[in-house]
DNA sequence: TCAATAGTGTCTGTTAGACATTATGGA
DNA sequence: TCCATAATGTCTAACAGACACTATTGA
């Protein structure tokens, strides 16, 4: 037995039951849509967001990776951890314990068809455990909050896409609209994209050309400190 | 035993070792600095961050609370949560699982005589269970990218304080100069804080007005998208 | 032709940063 | 007095947002 020190007891672990639980958000009609499962055949009405318990020597991060594999048939654009949530509310499982993360998939590349799944927009959450409905209102504030952190959008969008394409995932989370010729002059003036010389037409209207995410340098500016977003 | 859908494999919880530590920061001569706590009285190099495992019917942020507030003998002025650690890297007490928490303790408020404890300035960590290295480094990038969505800043700061002392604070987590005219003109048009009728004098030049943190409304406009932080 | 969308040029009010200046204390 | 810091006014370049306009397709 080891020798504690006089001053700090040292604290020993306790076991908890865990699992990761995976929102994947994508999206469709002009909303965020999370993948959620039906907890049932039978219950036609009961649903699950995806998740499993940590395989032995597997990380947290490597248990979502898998979780959104399997339900997707392929790895998500983006996956990152939201936080672990270990209060009362309940989980399918009954975890003690949620590790709970968001994946991002592109827009077109969720598959409709995925057998005892549905996207399901976010403002529309059908009945779900509360611990499920919390990771989901998490993993949208999550993606939400740092849309201006990193470079989100694009993991919601597929490799070649349109400028308006890319301000509507903008609008979509920043839940406001954005007037189109700023958000391009500050667009250029960020490379963050480059055009490709493929041009779409959809419907009615002049056909747009397609860009895709090529970040090039950081521009030397550094504007000053905005206090808008604090509380 | 339930029965199981044909079509999802319902999964089931593993139980795994679990661990909350707590990573309390301040500002110290222009330097953010961590509390760290021996870990024997004997072994003058070895150190850890505050930690304990979570009580039963305890949630992490509880238990992440009453760490912070067994070793400051007050609560933190904040605490959030980091995220939840699980991948290989060592933890002091050996746990699978380690809940993070960063927590904010207003500058001066962090009495030095902490017994067993010391305040360590970020950039000179000294040998730490490489868990533990890994939660102090997070929780600095988590203020950090936080600073500009939550009003973090005053908590580091009591609750007078100069606008120099707050631009300073500023500095230390954007790591930048800030201009001064710019900083206050912000500020004011932010309305987030307002003056006493105190003055503070520190060595020469000519003594500062006090300011309290008190945000009063929001403005209205809402600028653009900010590309510039992205990647 | 009209309707709808893409994309761009120009104007204007706002703002960030530079600079200068005044204010007020301590050494 | 000199020096250091606080606090503020002014100027300018950059930028955000409004508006108008052209371009290009389908109906």
């Amino acid at each position: 037995m080891r020798e504690r020190s006089l001053v700090i007891p040292r604290p020993s672990v306790r076991t908890m039951t865990a699992a990761v639980d995976v929102a994947l958000l994508t999206p469709r009609d002009r909303r965020l849509a999370v993948l959620l499962l039906r907890a049932d055949a039978r219950a036609r009405d009961r649903w699950l967001l995806p998740w499993d318990a940590p395989r032995s020597d597997e990380s947290p991060d490597e248990t979502a990776l898998r979780v959104a594999r399997s339900v997707l048939g392929v790895p998500p654009a983006a996956i990152d951890q939201i936080g672990a949530f270990g209060d009362g509310r309940r989980h399918p499982g009954d975890a003690q314990l949620s590790i709970s993360f968001v994946g991002l998939v592109p827009q077109g590349a969720a598959s409709e068809s995925i057998d005892g799944a549905a996207w399901v927009e976010i403002d529309q959450l059908p009945l779900l455990a509360p611990r499920h409905r919390a990771v989901a209102e998490a993993a949208v504030a999550a993606v939400r909050s740092r849309i201006d952190q990193a470079p989100l959008a694009f993991r919601l969008l597929p490799a070649a896409f349109t400028l308006s394409e890319l301000q509507s995932i903008y609008e979509l989370l920043l839940g406001r609209a954005l007037h189109k010729a700023s958000f391009r002059r500050a667009l250029q003036a960020a490379f963050l994209v480059e055009p490709t010389d493929e041009w779409r037409s959809e419907g009615r209207g002049r056909p747009a050309q397609l860009y895709r995410y090529a970040p090039r340098r950081r521009r030397g500016t550094r504007r000053g400190v905005r206090f808008d977003s604090i509380a």
